[in-house]
DNA sequence: CTCCAGTGAGACATCACTGTCTCACGTGGG
DNA sequence: CCCACGTGAGACAGTGATGTCTCACTGGAG
């Protein structure tokens, strides 16, 4: 009887990935509840994205730590951690939006979760691995753009959804020009 | 007396650019105008995001050709292709969200774009100076969401605007590896 | 079996935005 | 000078989403 507040989450962000602006009543059809049942659950629109930022800073934190980033290279680490983030990309493409357009009064946890993407990144270049003429800062949003980028071209069909992990590590790392080595 | 049309148009891009969401009366007091007058102007806000695509689907092609993308390197006409993106990049990054709101009812001006752009990919793969791995239509994405992030991130203050290129291309071109031979 | 907590459906007031209209004003051209 | 056009300010109704409430129902616990 008692509804899954977890299914109703994953329902909401699934459908507000695609359309941000869906209205309460087509969050609830989406959940397969009824509207008065999406409000007991969450108080309004704001705690509804509320509780979505929360899940996505949780799951996002998660992916970091299940990514070992420390460990091995830092082409490795990247690699591991793209595929540690495809699961909830979706969700994470809405948020990245999300937080774009509200610039104040993002949740700090997005901070945190920032540093520790760019102290990767900061990491990998001290250790020469990755190129120091590319600020970290500039390669953690250039993640974040590649990453909506890429759940947008597999939800139009325009690659293979098996090939997230792979075309975005590939480009993140290495660009699109052929290598000599290559 | 008479508003001018077009600054009116490029106020608007600039404050939707960063607020998509925001209303009439916002978009012109930003232009500087009376609500009335934008509405005299443009029947409606779908005729001002029209007229804003009009606009940017113009201005992105007359960047192509500027950037003579059949002209030397595949590498080199890239690298003047984004340069010639910058000054409209943030109008683009707001139709590139807009675009993938509303999947139905798109400008077929885009395919068209979109069209061009794949096939610049294409060409430079089959001359063998881009990787093959990547799919054209992939490149094509990525252009598109590094764009939007490369805004975002000069936004911010992350990275200074006179790196906008420049970190575009570079990342674009030859991502974050650190080569052997640079 | 009997409650009752949780639910779906719907009514309702409210609110923000929209699009239209009117009216007074000022500037520029005739 | 005077008129007319374009403008700004504001009023207005219409619309869609929101949040709250009520009510009848149902499935599960006791």
């Amino acid at each position: 009887m008692s509804v899954d507040r977890d299914q109703m989450l994953r329902a909401a962000a699934t459908l507000l990935s695609r359309k941000p602006g869906a209205p309460m009543d087509e969050v609830a059809r989406a959940a397969g509840v009824g509207r008065a049942t999406l409000h007991r659950h969450f108080a309004g629109r704001d705690a509804l994205v509320r509780a979505l930022e929360e899940r996505g800073i949780a799951e996002f934190g998660a992916a970091m730590d299940a990514a070992r980033l420390d460990e091995g290279s830092s082409e490795e680490a990247l690699r591991r951690l793209i595929a540690a983030l495809e699961p909830g990309a979706q969700l994470y493409g809405f948020l990245v939006n999300e937080a774009q357009l509200f610039q104040e009064d993002v949740n700090e946890g997005w901070d945190r979760l920032d540093a520790r993407i760019a102290a990767f990144f900061r990491q990998g270049q001290e250790r020469g691995e990755f190129r120091i003429d590319l600020p970290a800062a500039w390669l953690t949003e250039a993640l974040y753009g590649l990453l909506g980028a890429a759940v947008f071209a597999v939800q139009q069909g325009r690659v293979a959804a098996n090939d997230f992990t792979y075309l975005m590590a590939e480009l993140l790392l290495g660009g699109a020009r052929r290598s000599v080595t290559a």
